[in-house]
DNA sequence: ATTTATTTTTAGATTTGTCTAAAAATAAAT
DNA sequence: ATTTATTTTTAGACAAATCTAAAAATAAAT
């Protein structure tokens, strides 16, 4: 069973790593958590000898398979509860990551997956950061925007919404969207926020109300 | 802010207060927090100086008014995490204690407040327990008992349900059930857990799956 | 009213995670 | 290739929460 803290290490090492490429420096690592390089230092070789982490001295850090595997279950539990406090708590989007920081630390192995299944399995959060499924897995590997977001001429796959009603499914499924459906941007309207985009070769216009709840990945 | 542990220390204190009177001692404290005579001593002198806990050498414990506030803000969170885990996550009610332990940690006033809404403002968790109010007041006093359990003769007030749904909601108006309402055991069958009632002056017969979900207070 | 038993407290040690300050290693600059 | 700057590690200290073992206070029993 690992600590607060050490999760809170492998969680910044796995985004580190993602951010900057492989290895992690002890500074670097120090900014993120918000503490100093003498303390890494200790961390490391703790997390080192529980084969979470390798590390050579002076050359940084890296997880293993086991430590990225026990980081990507933990940024899954963060992104669920994410989700659960904007789409039933009415949280916004922008205050849920404090909350998040304390719930992603609940050890509850069944808490964490009936969770996911409450929420109907979403793929992304309110961040459009992509979700582990309960093995640690990510499907969609790269972050996604909202196709508001998505700039003129630029395409994409759509990889989430953001409203889990009936309403919006109806919608939805009128327009023939589903994952993994491409779309366009061919013009966005400032003065109501309305964009036009291409969807199966016919060209539609969507409010700003809808565009916010379609998550695209860029190809 | 307090610690997880000095949480849980304020948290044994309140419920060994209710359940023996008054002052609490040093070993029953121990054993409560499963933890070691002199390690209790630290920590009561230690929320003894944070005004929570008033404490004389040798006497013995009381929470003071603010600490009894903390300890019932606590409570609530622990049991609004037990019905949002068997109501909402499908978890068993024997299998929500060590969860919500937890949860119950979480420093969010607007996540406890927003859970609560989200739960239609609860007043028992699953196990009869009430639920303290947003400002730390308990407004049913006592634990109730679903009416299953009941014994012949007896009679008490309705102080709660566990099912939210609309059908449930729907049969208890049919036999003008709600809170309040005077229920007495006229007989029950063990042969088929049913159990024969007087309410409003009318014999009724209700199955064990209704009776399991009506809450009592006994007079 | 002493003695005996129990409870509670103190004193000193341990573990976890952190820190500061100094030393060692690596990287950058002349 | 040295010197200088930066990064990283080590050494030693500290606070929180716990423990064991011994001492002190209280309660129970003769």
């Amino acid at each position: 069973m690992l600590t607060q803290s050490e999760e809170n290490y492998l969680k910044a090492v796995y985004t580190l790593s993602e951010e900057f490429g492989e290895s992690v420096s002890t500074n670097l690592l120090a900014e993120k958590i918000e503490s100093k390089p003498s303390s890494v230092t200790d961390m490391i070789k703790k997390l080192s000898e529980k084969d979470l982490i390798s590390y050579q001295k002076y050359q940084g850090c890296t997880l293993t398979e086991e430590g990225k595997k026990k980081a990507l279950l933990i940024i899954r539990k963060h992104r669920l509860w994410e989700v659960f406090l904007v789409e039933k708590l009415k949280f916004g989007w922008e205050e849920v990551h404090e909350v998040a920081e304390q719930l992603e630390h609940i050890q509850s192995i069944k808490l964490t997956n009936q969770l996911d299944d409450f929420l109907d399995n979403p793929k992304i959060d309110p961040h459009g950061d992509p979700i582990p499924d309960r093995n640690g897995v990510l499907s969609v590997s790269k972050k996604s925007v909202s196709l508001s977001e998505l700039e003129i001429k630029k395409k994409g796959l759509v990889v989430g919404v953001e409203d889990g009603s009936l309403d919006f499914f109806n919608f939805l499924n009128r327009y023939e969207i589903g994952l993994g459906t491409e779309i366009s941007v061919i013009e966005k309207f400032s003065f109501d926020k309305s964009i036009l985009v291409k969807i199966n070769n016919k060209e539609v216009s969507f409010s700003s109300l809808v565009s916010n709840k379609i998550f695209i990945q860029v190809q």
